[in-house]
DNA sequence: GAAAAATATTGAACGATGTTCAAAATAATT
DNA sequence: AATTATTTTGAACATCGTTCAATATTTTTC
């Protein structure tokens, strides 16, 4: 019977959903081991049984996020025509991801992992799922450029993009009223989409 | 006599220089109370003596920083004539000093302090005149802008800047070679400086 | 179905870490 | 020189993540 892998599953599942909403709550720099042990009604070496480490959980927490903000963007993307109001929505989707999963959206981050134990492949590689996203629209505004020359924009944009809202929602700096930072945003976007709309010609 | 706060100074300034060397070699996030206190040669809790604590510490190695940085822009800035230019040198320069300095330059930005103790408001202070270099170039181009709106302005655009070098020099993703990188950063500038010429005529 | 083997769960213990604070050392004052 | 004021010290504490022998549970064997 796999009644072994059921507890298995089961014990992954838990201890998955309240680190999120520990995360959630107060932010990944808070979690602790017992607490979330804790919360998913297990002892405090149960953790290590499912995951190999307290970072291992944060990241599977991240992958959950990152699934959740490609949805966000997968309907922010399809709206409208132009390429230009495509990357224009993808902002927007971002940006209302970011204030609506604030500790979430940061944890995606500002999670610093050990030097000798960089995150696995498999969740580098949603991160990059998330970059050819942008570079969809990109492909329809400058169709000469190459793959390789359109993926390393797609990142320039995604940084640019996730450093405006960064900057702000980080409260480093004194705080900008939402639909404030939204037309920077924008702003900034449709300078850039121009931009590589102008490079065409040349 | 005033020996007591020579010797304070002399201590408060050879922690200052441990903190900033262990900082420089292996990242904020391994720099350890027990290792400074050693490298300069006091107690363990001499620290508290002389700061009220490790973060405390930090934001004034922070603070060293951000004076080296500013003293990086100053030269940067006044090159050439056009205000174009002269953002494409600030960020040039941006990039240089981030690259040069990664470990100092990381921990401006990544010292995720406790929410109960935020910055202090004379370091916020430091921040924000960095943002006024950008400012300047800014007022130029968009004379007819506020005050208020070119700094906000000025705090995207810093953002965008300083999001597109993290998500590269984060080596989150795959690592650029730094003349792409430079060439990037210089085309987005150029695209937002043109976009905000443009805006002048509406 | 009961005994044996395999596996999973537990939580006390360990090593690091930031911080505190009474005692010892040092400097300033009388 | 004695007394007072201040600083420096480092052992002790609380809080972490992580480990691992002991216990409990599940699976397999006969």
């Amino acid at each position: 019977m796999g009644r072994r892998e059921d507890k298995r599953e089961d014990l992954k599942a838990r201890l998955l959903e309240a680190a999120r909403d520990r995360i959630e709550r107060d932010g990944v720099a808070n979690l602790r081991a017992r607490d979330v042990t804790q919360d998913a009604g297990c002892a405090l070496g149960g953790l290590y049984s499912a995951y190999t480490d307290l970072n291992d959980l944060i990241i599977h927490v991240n992958s959950t996020t990152l699934k959740a903000l490609e949805q966000s963007l997968a309907l922010a993307g399809v709206k409208d025509r132009s390429p230009t109001d495509r990357l224009r929505n993808l902002g927007q989707g971002y940006l209302k991801f970011a204030m609506a999963n604030r500790n979430l959206w940061k944890a995606l981050f500002e999670h610093a992992l050990p030097a000798d134990t960089p995150s696995p492949q498999w969740h580098l590689d949603e991160h990059l799922f998330l970059l050819s996203i942008i570079a969809e629209p990109l492909r329809e505004l400058q169709p000469e450029m190459s793959d390789e020359d359109r993926a390393v924009r797609a990142r320039t944009l995604f940084g640019a993009v996730h450093g405006i809202i960064s900057i702000t929602l980080e409260a480093r700096f004194v705080g900008l009223p939402p639909e404030r930072l939204e037309r920077e945003l924008d702003e900034i976007i449709i300078m850039i989409a121009a931009g590589a709309a102008v490079m065409r010609r040349d």
